[in-house]
Formats: structure tokens, sequence, C-alpha cells
DNA sequence: CTGAAAGCGCTTACAG
DNA sequence: CTGAAAGCGCTTACAG
């Protein structure tokens, strides 16, 4: 069974010294007898003496904790996103505290809800599904920044995301500068940051006079890298290249595409989007378009500092994403195996490397 | 800037009723009037009133919050064992708080005793490398369950690992059965979960007369794929299979060998460990060896609730894995480039799915 | 059903 | 350099 913590009175005791000289001693304050800490320190570290935070932060009125809530934490963008936010929590003094939230709304509220029992000095949430109503009524007593691009923006609170209408841009533009004409994009759901790289997608191809037919949209990745091989790569009038909308999608869909015998990027150019690890396991590797995502972590502790510090306008930074060309887009423009429609292009006809 | 958060007090003053009633009626205890119980929740709603955890958890003595460390969080496994912590907490009337402790022990201690002092019921370490030291000095007055298997068993402590004799066995006999007969083993560290996956493969190789020449250990996976091409599958007198200490490493070595044109699994078997999502997203997808790990993660609340309870002596669980058999290791025996050595072997002629 | 009082472990002016 | 006292926000016997 458990033993009771040693507390400052025991050690008080213990030394014959006052407690208010133990928690002086103890907290590494000036104004304390050399001999007096000696003997404290020594015998706090005998009794194996913890302070209590709960008393700490009761007095002090500020944890020094820092609350970061994610969905779905099994992720390498999020995972160096909040490792982003512990260092630059770290540097300021405070540590990071971590909730799990899934994917469910409800679940992610009462993790807030948490949080802010906790009594955390700020919160960072790593997820675009985070009810707006909890959030800011959190937000009326403690800083709270989003790094992800909610549906709407909650009042009062601070926005990090990285500018997903460039990533789009830069993953069609570049499908286009290799010779592609017949670009597609798929979509796992309809949050914001996908909808706008649809619409970079979208206005990258006007832009070359290309066709925006090749589009496919669902809620959730349930079978929709299937989907994407019947509906539009093994349909009469298919695309040579796509643009999935998250690393996840992309990976199934080369898998998806790998099961039915066809060669990615020869018979289909593939990008994902987040530079996950998952992208250079894979072979053929992804392209895929990376995230400052450490830097957002660090971005949103700085952020959460400004508010403590007396900000009270609410702000939004963009971070610029970039392009990682790897093996699943090739250089070389397809052979396509049924070729229609197929416009006058000056393709390259480089080998796949 | 962030409003003061309103009190109990706050409320009283509100409503004109005690702070004692006011804290019963949030409470959710009896013996609160009617009409005063719904005048202080309207209140307090109205406020936006929240408990402050601090005090509560200062006068309780208790704080129903499970602490969990686990080195690099994104993981498939990891996410699931902290699931099933979660889940059983919440169960239990606990609420599980992460931390995420990268891989290096002293990080790892740090968040060790930051949990310590935040006061958590219990610790839930998913790591195999926390020191002892700092982890039996913390289970004097917390309990602590170490999901994994560190190198020695810190005194005071609860463990749960899977049987990784078990799997290594499931693995090796795997390979054997479907009639390959020279069969490596690649490990990328030398944890002890490891060494007992590879004393499984020699033992499961010697019950079967097989050789165990075919062996490559190494401290981290830096290169380790790159090597494992070079010094065993490139050599003159390669092997035909080999078990992967875990799903990552099982990945890079799919990853080489295909970078150098080789087939898998027909030029070479692979088998991976952990049954991560990375196994099915890649292809040929990976037999690997799954862990019962969201049961684990359950169990490892059940056994601090058991401390908590009463329960002094340390306690060991070991749980069971299962072999998942995909497209990595065929059913067919490969082709070898050079044939060496081959023993008589009736192996099953059928073509790879 | 309701309220006054004590106390959880710690910190911080305020005296000496 | 050291100590006595008050208070952080909450809960819980103890009275009424």
């Amino acid at each position: 069974m458990s033993k009771k913590k040693p507390t400052i009175i025991d050690i008080a005791h213990a030394t014959g010294l006052s407690k208010s000289l133990v928690s002086r001693a103890l907290a590494g304050k000036a104004g304390v007898g050399e001999e007096s800490r000696t003997r404290i320190l020594e015998t706090a570290d005998r009794l194996g003496y913890k302070r209590n935070t709960w008393a700490t932060s009761l007095v002090k009125g500020s944890s020094h904790m820092i609350g970061v809530i994610a969905t779905d934490i099994a992720s390498t963008y999020r995972l160096e996103v909040i490792t982003g936010v512990e260092d630059a929590a770290a540097e300021a003094g405070y540590t990071a505290l971590l909730a799990h939230g899934r994917r469910d709304p409800e679940v992610l509220a009462e993790r807030l809800a948490q949080m802010h029992s906790l009594g955390v000095d700020g919160v960072v949430v790593v997820s675009s599904r985070m009810p707006s109503g909890p959030l800011s009524a959190v937000a009326r007593s403690t800083p709270i920044v989003i790094v992800g691009r909610p549906a709407e923006a909650p009042v009062g609170v601070d926005l990090i995301h990285n500018d997903d209408e460039t990533g789009g841009a830069l993953a069609t533009q570049h499908l286009i500068d290799i010779g592609h004409t017949r670009i597609g994009f798929v979509a796992s759901s309809q949050r914001a940051a996908i909808r706008a790289r649809e619409q970079a997608w979208r206005d990258t191809l006007a832009a070359a006079g290309l066709s925006d037919d090749f589009l496919l949209r669902r809620q959730n990745e349930e079978d929709l890298a299937q989907r994407t091989m019947n509906e539009l790569v093994l349909s009469d009038d298919p695309p040579t290249a796509l643009v999935a909308s998250t690393d996840g999608l992309a990976a199934a869909i080369v898998g998806a595409a790998q099961d039915r015998g066809l060669v990615v990027p020869d018979d289909l150019a593939v990008v994902g989007y987040n530079n996950s690890s998952l992208s250079t396991q894979l072979r053929p590797q992804l392209t895929t378009v990376d995230q400052p995502r450490h830097e957002m972590g660090k971005l949103a502790v700085e952020m959460i500092l400004e508010r403590l510090a007396g900000r009270t306008t609410d702000r939004v930074t963009v971070a610029e994403p970039r392009l990682v060309v790897r093996d699943s887009s090739s250089t070389s423009v397809p052979a396509t195996p049924t070729t229609v429609h197929r416009d006058a292009n000056n393709a390259p006809a480089t080998p796949s490397g």
C-alpha cells in the first residue's frame, strides 16, 4: 500500500525549523542560512519529499502547465506539433500536459473541461473538430489556441494553421509541371483545410486551362481508396494523377492501385499531404506537402504567452507549407492505358527514377 | 485578458446561500433543498463556474487521475494501450492524463516526477526505458505499472507485457511451416523484449534443426535496413526469410529490398511485430505479431486499482500475442537466387496471393 | 435543509 | 536569517 507522502511540515519537524523557512529553502529563495538550507535540502531528499502541486498552484493561482488536446495522437504531424509545444513550453518554464481526444466532439469537449478545471494556464487544441461553444466559454478565462482549421473561428480563440491554399496549389502545380493534364482530387473529409486544398486544386487547374472533372469526395476514408479505383482510375476516362487530401488517403490509394497491378507513378501519380512518416516508409515513397509542424507548436505556445501577457485581440497565424517531391510522382508522363481526350502536351519522356 | 474564474463563494454571494450548501449542491449530494439546488446550479451555469481541481484534490487527498507516460506517442501500439487505459480509467471514475516522454531516460524520469507531484493516484508507464531508480522511489507512494519489458524489474512496480517468447516462436514457426529453411532475425535494439524474441527465434530454429546463422543486431534503426541488404540478403549465402524485431524495421527492410528490385515475399519473406497500422498500409501487407494492446491498457488500470485497494505484492501479467498472416510471407517457397544448402523440404508450390 | 468553522499543503507578506 | 499568521478554493464533520 502506498505510504503517505511527506510534507513540508514533516521536514520542519525533522529539522526543527519552521515551515516558512522550509518552504523558502525548497523554493530556492534567498534569505535562508547556509546551514539551514543544506539541512533542509538533505532532509527533503532523505524523506523523498515532492512538492504538492495542488497546494502550490492553489496559492499561486497558476499551475505553469499548458494543456494539449489532440485527436488521434498516433500521427507524425500531431506528434511533432506536440513536441514543438513541449519544447517551447519548457523553454518558458511551463510543462505540457496531454489529453487524447479521439475524433468525437463530445469527448473533445470533455477533455477541454477537464483541462480547464485542472487549472492549466493555457490550452493548445490540435484539432479542427473541437466544438466552438465550449471553446469560447473556456476562452473567457483561459487562453486557447487551435492548431488546425476549424469550420468557424471561435470568438476569443487564437488560430494557427498552414496555408492549405498554397499547399494545394503546390501539389497540383507540381503535377502540371511534370506533364500531367488529367489531375484528380480525392478528399476523405469536408473539413475546412481539405476544402481549401480542393479549391486550390481547382483554381490551379483553371489557371492552366485544365479540367477539374476528376473529383471524389467522401465523409470518411472507409472504402474511399476502392471507390477511387472504381470511379476514377479504372473508369473509361481516367485521370493520370491524383492529389489526395492526406498522406493516409494517398497511401491507401497507392495500395489499392498496386493491388490491381497498376504501377505508381507510371500508371498513376499520387501526391499526399502532411509528410507523415508513412510517406517515406511506402514504396514508392510519397510526394507530399510538408507543414512546419514543430514551428507551429512553438508558435502556439508563444501566442498563449502573449495572451497571458495581456493581448486581448484574436490572432490568426498562417504557416507556409512546402512541397516534398518523392517517387510517387515521377518526372515522366504516364503511358495512359486508354488514350482518350489527351491534349497536346510536351511531356518529357524521362523514365521514372 | 483572461478574467478571474468564478468560485463557490461567488455563487454563494449571488444566491445568498452559504458556500457549504453550494459545495454540496455542486457535488450532487443529498440534503439540499430542491429550490436551493436549482438556483445554485443555474447560477453556476450562468457564471460559467468550473470546480477548481487543485482545491478539491488538496482536500480530498486524491485527484482521481491516472497518469500515463509514453515514449514516442506516434505509434499504433502505444495509442491503443493508452486508449485501453483511458477506457478502463473512465469506467472506474478516473481520468487519464498523458505525458510524452521521448526516448530519453532523463526526460522520462522528469515526466514521472511531474506526474508524481501532480498527485495522480497511479501511473502507467508505456515504455521499457524508464530508469529503475526514480521508478522505485515514486512507487513508494504511488502505484505504478509498466506496460513493456524493462531490463530489470523495479521493486514495488507492477509489470505487464506480451509473451515475446511465444510471439517470436509464432513468427519463426510460421516461416518454417510455409517451407523456409534459411530464416534470419534482425534486431534494431537490445531491449529485453527484443532479446526474448531473438531467443525464441533461435530456439524454434533449433527445434526444427535449422541454422541460426542469419542474425543482425544493432543498437538503433539507423541504416539497419541497408545493412540487412548488404550483409544478409545480398550476400553469397542469403536467407530467404527474415523476422524483424518490429514492424517499423520490417517496413524499412521491405522498402530497401524493393529499392533493389527484389520482390517480397518471392525473393524475401518478412515478418514484423506489433501489427501497427503501417502493416496494412504497405504493399505487400505485413505478416506480423499482434499484442492485445487495448486489453493490456485496461489490465494496467486494474492493477493500479488493486494496489489502491491494498495489494502490496508486485505482480507481473503476461498477455498472449497472436500471429497475423498477410502478404509479406507467402505460402510458397521462394525461388532462391543462389540455391545453396537447401534441405529437402516439401514446400507447396502455390503462387503468392 | 442550512451554516459556521476547521483544515488540506503550501506561500507570502509582516514582524522580529 | 527566522517564525507566526493569514489565505488560496474547496469539503466535511458538527451544530442547529
